[in-house]
DNA sequence: TTGACATATTCCCATATGGGTATGTAATGT
DNA sequence: ACATTACATACCCATATGGGAATATGTCAA
């Protein structure tokens, strides 16, 4: 299997920098798609691409005004990303404590192996590589 | 250009369902890797690539205990989804209103292609497929 | 040291990608 | 009907994937 289609839900859809940007700007005000290429430098057709996406899971909506399309974010369904995270809310207003005593100076010298993780591998062991 | 790395951010990294759910397990208490194995119908090595890009957009902590290696969900990580939702927050209290409206029978009836988009295509023009 | 246990890493492969280029299609103007 | 404008789709390709199986690494116990 590989990874999950971007258009399989909203978390999916939003993992592209790209489309996040498009969702900021059509949440104002809805735009043509033209405008939208002029403001992030791509062609065209990728930004019709993320359209798509994003109107596929619902974060956009289109309305036809002549020969232009009108996009604009429909921030209902960013709501459930916003709930999901909420859960862990009540988890880093509780961290902060640990975090601010960590940062006073308690550190834990060699017990604790933290942002950096581990060396990948401790030298290069001869295994058939490629 | 294929898509970005799991590993570019958080957003990326919490798109796989699994690894949202492995950062629900890990949110409540630490636990080691075996235990996420068994919560989960996954084998090792998969909970375990997935512990690894955790990891490494700094979404769970892990100690050694012994053999065992104990992770846990780092909350503050998941602030800056937090936040980027909750830009969205006051368009969604805000389209509440237009939302009900329509609910309430104003619907236009041809403009508006909404909830399911368009057809792909006409009809099969014969372009060479494949 | 040897063995067992707990994890991590490597290797495999089918699949979905995002970008660009080329082309199809719909709506408008003349 | 024809040209033009505004989008959408099709096609190509390099890349990153997630899963399983096999294997390596690290730690403790006897």
């Amino acid at each position: 299997m590989a990874r999950a289609a971007t258009t399989s839900d909203a978390f999916n859809a939003v993992a592209e920098p790209r489309r996040r940007e498009i969702l900021n700007y059509l949440a104002m005000r809805e735009r043509p798609v033209g405008e939208i290429v002029n403001l992030m430098g791509l062609e065209q057709p990728s930004v019709s691409k993320h359209l798509r996406v994003l109107l596929e899971v619902g974060l956009v909506n289109v309305r036809r005004d002549g020969r232009r399309m009108l996009y604009r974010t429909n921030a209902e369904a960013i709501r459930p990303l916003h709930e999901w995270t909420e859960t862990f809310a009540r988890y880093w207003r509780h961290q902060l404590s640990r975090v601010k005593e960590r940062a006073e100076g308690k550190s834990n010298p060699s017990n604790d192996l933290e942002p950096d993780f581990r060396p990948r591998r401790k030298d290069d062991y001869g295994g058939n590589k490629n």
